[in-house]
RNA sequence: GGGGCUGUAGCUCAGCUGGUUAGAGUGCCGGUCUGUCACACCGGAGGUCGCGGGUUCGAGCCCCGUCAGCCCCGCCA
């Protein structure tokens, strides 16, 4: 039916018969001479209908736009000066010979073909006509991409021995970490399977089984709210080891990760750097810093005097730091973006932002009193700089300063330091509190290895625990998660026991790893790598949504198909369920 | 669960301090045109101003509610 893909015509074609089948992509109706641009997979070819064949050039100029037409002709050189350099088919031309209308369209909904400088249609009108949309050439390339990643990501996973294995998507409900979407059992009334939120379990099984080294590339899903880069549904490259530490776990991501990279056109470095989580959150407000800009927070609580503000002053009394950006070319900026970062401040829950600059003037800013006098050379803020500070407890001042971080570098347009900027963070705390109930809760799950050296404080001071979970992190983007796990059941035991589980619901919820546990277990490892972040990432996409064929809204719906939606009385009948009112 | 932004022609948008007949570009339909490439030119059709209620002599514009999309906080072991 077809001999050649439109975008793969070059000047080499020239003389060559050949018959395409695409979309009209644009037509140029001159009257005795009719262009079509036709558009498949590959590109657009120009196709050029004249005056020689009557009948052609009458079905030519007939054709709308995405009509699927078949086209037979000879590739000819385009006339001197009529070639289009923006076009890689641009020297050639297709001199149409005949044309079949195989597929007539509708006027699309939304434009496939754009001009220059012309904006998207509404996204929720691209998500409801998303066959259109994906016709875009962007849309096509991100998702041509992706499939080369996932390639790529399996074939470097089986040559280091790894085998991909699949495991259950009807699994069971965890009553901790995300909400289960829940799946009704017909044949055992009022029991319900969950679909995973991960294959974190079945992997631990699979190197119990002695399978050594596992990989799949799973869909996981999470009945949570969602963000740009958070669908209810999403895919992991999840991977673990058997008879390895951590050396080995990074070992093999860097290699994936450099391989995902490269075949993305980025030649990056292996090894990355690592940092204690304690370091991230301090310098940079955040378990994931992107590490590509500066402007790195600093405990300034030491620089607390007495010609301080009183207000300041009582803080540091009480034990609180007081934390602070110095940011470079800050004193351009104008009362309306300080006010805006004081909002950015307080939607982290901070109190707000203290700030002052510095120009020849001298220092001045609602936050210039509060600091005191000295308080500028202490710091040694320069002429021309800006300094941003908040006060009171770590938990809230540090991710708040974090994001104030973030937003002055996009304000102040600083230059990245470094285009990719890989690092892994570790030492994560193992436990942490609950800050409504108070309650001790795991930090990631509850089969994440104590570091050998806090194993000790277990008993005694568990906050002070630090886990052997990892996060590979790249441009402030948390790529995935992982750890060594536990596979001493005695050891599982005490963490349950910590946790304040009960041996009843331990039974309950994990009997069948700890069985597993019981019966040898070797020391084993992993990770779990969010594919459509790294697609997104790699495609220069802005969301999740465009490196998914069809994704969700944020509001968790499929608007090209319709879900979810009431189900039917019949259906509940089956499953004896009703519905709540 | 909370906060913010948006919703006007098929699409992208404008619409002043509430004022009488709601506009533009593009697309669509008809016409002219032999080298265009966002073809050009002439003409035409096209509106539940998201939906419901209220205030007012009068509402696209103000108020209340609601729906949808997007962004953020909470949430996401």
């Amino acid at each position: 039916m077809r001999t050649h893909r439109c975008g793969e015509l070059r000047k080499v074609h020239v003389g060559q018969e050949v018959k395409l089948g695409g979309w009209v992509h644009r037509r140029r109706d001159l009257g005795g001479l009719v262009f079509v641009d036709l558009r498949d997979r590959d590109g657009i070819a120009q196709v050029a209908f004249g005056p020689d064949a009557p009948e052609v050039l009458a079905v030519a100029a007939s054709l709308t736009p995405e009509t699927v037409v078949s086209v037979r002709g000879l590739v000819a050189a385009r006339p001197v000066g009529q070639a289009n350099p923006e076009m890689p088919t641009g020297e050639i031309e297709v001199r149409a010979t005949a044309v079949e209308v195989l597929g007539p369209a509708a006027t699309p909904a939304i434009p496939v073909a754009r001009g220059k400088g012309e904006e998207l249609a509404a996204e929720e009108l691209r998500l409801r006509h998303r066959h259109l949309d994906l016709r875009r050439p962007e849309l096509f390339r991100n998702l041509e991409l992706r499939h080369r990643l996932l390639q790529r990501a399996r074939a470097e996973l089986a040559a280091l021995g790894f085998l991909e294995i699949e495991t259950p998507i009807l699994t069971k409900p965890t009553p901790e970490g995300a909400r289960d979407y829940l799946v009704p059992s017909r044949v055992h009334p009022g029991e319900f399977y969950a679909l995973p939120q991960s294959p974190q379990i079945y992997k631990q099984l699979l190197m119990v089984a002695g399978f050594d080294r596992y990989f799949q590339i799973a869909r996981c899903f999470r009945d949570e709210d969602l963000r740009a880069d958070r669908q209810p549904e999403f895919t992991q490259i999840d991977v673990e080891a058997s008879f390895i530490g951590v050396e080995d776990v990074y070992a093999v991501t860097e290699a994936v990760l450099v391989a995902l990279w490269r075949e993305a056109g980025h030649e990056v470095t292996a090894p990355f750097p690592r940092m204690p989580y304690r370091d991230a959150m301090e310098r940079y407000g955040s378990d994931k810093p992107d590490l590509r800009i500066g402007l790195e927070i600093r405990d300034i609580t030491g620089l607390i005097g007495p010609e301080s503000g009183e207000f300041l002053r009582a803080a540091a009394q009480r034990g609180e730091r007081v934390r602070a950006i110095v940011a470079p070319g800050g004193a351009a900026l104008s009362r309306k973006d300080f006010d805006q970062l004081t909002e950015d401040a307080k939607t982290m829950r901070a109190a707000g932002l203290l700030w002052a600059k510095r120009s020849p003037d001298g220092v001045t800013g609602p936050g210039a009193k509060a600091l005191g006098p000295t308080m500028a050379s202490a710091l040694g803020l320069a002429d021309g700089e800006a300094v941003l500070g908040c006060v009171g407890a770590d938990a809230v001042v540090l991710p708040a300063l974090g994001r104030v971080r973030l937003e002055l570098a996009r304000r102040l347009k600083l230059p990245p330091a470094t285009r990719h900027a890989f690092v892994w963070i570790e030492q994560f705390p193992m436990f942490e509190r609950d800050p409504e109930t108070g309650v001790l809760v795991p930090m990631h799950h509850p089969f994440t290895a104590p570091h050998p050296d806090d194993r000790a404080f277990l008993a005694s001071d568990p906050e002070r625990v630090r886990s052997m979970h990892y996060d590979p992190v790249y441009n402030g983007v948390e790529l995935g998660s992982g750890s060594i796990r536990i596979v001493d059941p005695a050891l599982q035991q005490q963490v349950f026991d910590r946790l304040g589980l009960t041996p009843e619901e331990v039974q309950q919820r994990f009997g069948f790893l700890l069985e597993g546990l019981r019966a040898g277990a070797p020391p084993h490892g992993g990770i779990a790598l969010g594919f459509d972040r790294i697609a997104m990432l790699l495609a220069g996409a802005e969301s999740l949504r465009d490196v998914i064929a069809f994704p969700k809204t944020t509001a968790a719906r499929a608007l090209f198909e319709g879900a979810p939606v009431p189900a039917r009385k019949e259906d509940l009948d089956v499953l004896r369920l009703g519905v709540a009112k």
